[in-house]
RNA sequence: CGGGGCGUGGCGCAGCCCGGUAGCGCACCUGCUUUGGGAGCAGGGGGUCGCCGGUUCAAAUCCGGCCGCCCCGACCA
């Protein structure tokens, strides 16, 4: 186990903080529930946003900026808004040193300044459907903080779309889902259950409200990416309409989806081990690092020179690569240090290798002596990118099995609520009930519903609540 | 907001019970020797002990109040 980080076996969420402080992605903030992303942990950051944006912009959004201050009559215009956010806003009431005529509240997300906009830009259903995204910060008054996981303040994108009939915005809200599970998977790593949100779990606003679900180290689910079919409920209070090729006044049908840098603290959880966190290459913002050994002068400038022709030939292959010359501390010191900060893959080179014409290999998910195995220098520019690609696929295996190891099927509350506590993970459950049951459940299991998984199995059986009889399986778990 | 714990150099802690003017490990700086899994030796810098008040000749230590942070619960991407 490394040094500074506690045995995620012992307290998974003493773990989760070690981590994040040695592998310097974050630090707390002097205002609570607010964090400062450091320059590693935002690097991750850039490389979600950089590939789900041009997921975006391959399926036609654009980017744009709204305003970070809300005029607090918008916030309350649509009446479920309001109820689910009210709790959570925070609320500018001076400035330019007067007390404002109206309070602005700070963004907790952009449906109601976006509708604002969009009554003004949309006019006929040649304008649709406007497809827009934006990257900003939003705040939301958290109770209990958690680096990454649930911050004040935190950075996502969120994009707001408006089409001319619900069939058209059901679809954008499912291909955005489907984006969001695909990133998960083939770029994270990480695997998740889409599914729906039930009543009591759905965003305020929405009419449908859409999920990944994904399972953290510990068993509990972390909500990985939510998109939600708006209907029309805001269109109707921004009188959001459009006129129909038949001359007809019609209310837009909206969808809105996001992510949020919550990812980072998913691929913390997933990925991490008791070493510290490990990136699948695809976000690793550093990806192979290469760790010169030198015993003396001389082999020390013949290893420093092959060294850096080694990170030049992996720079033209596009391999993001640092070569750690820096002097004062030892080959060891360098291995553990790019190991906290889950480099996919170590490059030793020394006398020993230059002589044998190869670099000492040494992948960050099969750590210490027994992983490494050696590459011949000539091949090794052509052979790292085939490397990173089979640790990348490994992660996706390894974090699968994890999740299809911890998902159980229960048919009874005891069972669940035995199971649960002795086993967090999955468990895949009739049910039928409704608001009710769902408290009910958290009250006696601390588990919610996590999600109406989409992909549904055949047949029927009891509600593990109300023992009414229900074609539908939900996923519960213990969430963040 | 309820329950529990903790505030002492940058980080982690000891000292507090039993008052006497602050110490350890890591990190940092300098020099030499080192370098294939967190190097060694020598020297060095850095803290008005969370804040305010009280008791006392004397407070990190005792007393009162306040503030902050962390963990566990209710809200949430």
């Amino acid at each position: 186990m490394a040094k500074n980080i506690t045995d995620p076996r012992d307290d998974f969420a003493r773990w989760y903080q070690d981590v994040i402080r040695e592998a310097e992605l974050a630090d707390s903030a002097p205002v609570r529930g607010c964090m400062i992303i450091r320059p590693y942990g935002y690097a991750i950051w850039e490389n979600i946003q950089a590939s789900l944006d041009a997921r975006f912009k391959e399926t036609g959004h654009r980017n744009a900026y709204f305003p970070l201050f809300i005029p607090e009559s918008f916030i309350r215009k649509e009446a479920q808004h309001v109820e689910g956010f009210a709790p959570e806003l925070a609320i500018v009431t001076h400035g330019g040193g007067k007390e404002l005529e109206e309070p602005l509240v700070v963004r907790p997300t952009s449906e109601t300044i976006i509708n604002h906009m969009f009554s003004r830009w949309i006019n006929s259903y040649r304008d649709l459907p406007m497809l827009l995204n934006q990257w900003a910060n939003v705040v939301r008054w958290e109770m209990r903080p958690r680096a990454f996981l649930r911050t004040t303040e935190f950075l996502w994108q969120e994009g707001h779309t408006a089409h001319a009939t619900e069939e058209e915005a059901r679809e954008e809200t499912l291909r955005m889902l489907r984006i969001y599970a695909d990133f998960a998977e083939n770029v994270a790593a990480i695997p998740v259950i889409p599914g729906k949100k039930t009543e009591r779990e759905k965003f305020a606003g929405a009419v449908d409200s859409y999920t990944i679900e994904a399972m953290m180290g510990n068993g509990w689910a972390l909500q990985s990416g939510t998109s939600h079919y708006l209907g029309t409920n805001f269109a109707r209070v921004f009188e959001t309409t459009f006129l129909d090729s038949g001359n007809e006044q019609q209310y837009v049908h909206q969808t809105s989806w996001g992510v949020s840098t919550r990812l980072v603290g998913g691929v913390i959880m997933v990925h991490g081990d008791g070493n510290g966190l490990r990136l699948p290459p695809r976000l690793a913002p550093v990806q192979v690092v290469i760790i010169p050994i030198a015993r003396d002068e001389s082999s020390r400038a013949r290893v420093l020179e092959a060294a850096s022709a080694l990170r030049e030939s992996l720079k033209i292959r596009g391999v993001r690569t640092e070569l750690d010359d820096s002097e004062g501390s030892s080959p060891g010191y360098k291995f553990n240090y790019w190991e906290v900060r889950g480099v996919p893959l170590r490059l030793e080179i020394g006398p020993r290798d230059l002589e044998e014409g190869q670099v000492t290999a040494s992948p960050r998910n099969d750590p210490g002596r027994e992983g490494k195995f050696s590459i011949p220098l000539a091949s090794l520019p052509e052979d790292v990118p085939g490397i990173l690609d089979r640790i990348q696929s490994e992660m996706l295996l390894e974090a699968r099995r994890h999740m299809e190891e911890n998902t159980h099927t229960v048919d009874t509350l005891a069972e669940f609520s035995e199971s649960i506590a002795e086993r967090p993970g999955f468990y895949s459950v009739w049910w039928d009930g409704g608001p009710e049951e769902e408290e009910e459940l958290q009250r006696e299991t601390k588990a919610t519903v996590r999600c109406i998984p989409l992909d549904q199995p055949e047949g029927t059986g009891r509600c593990i609540m109300t023992g009414r009889k229900t074609g539908t399986r939900v996923i519960l778990a213990r969430a963040y």
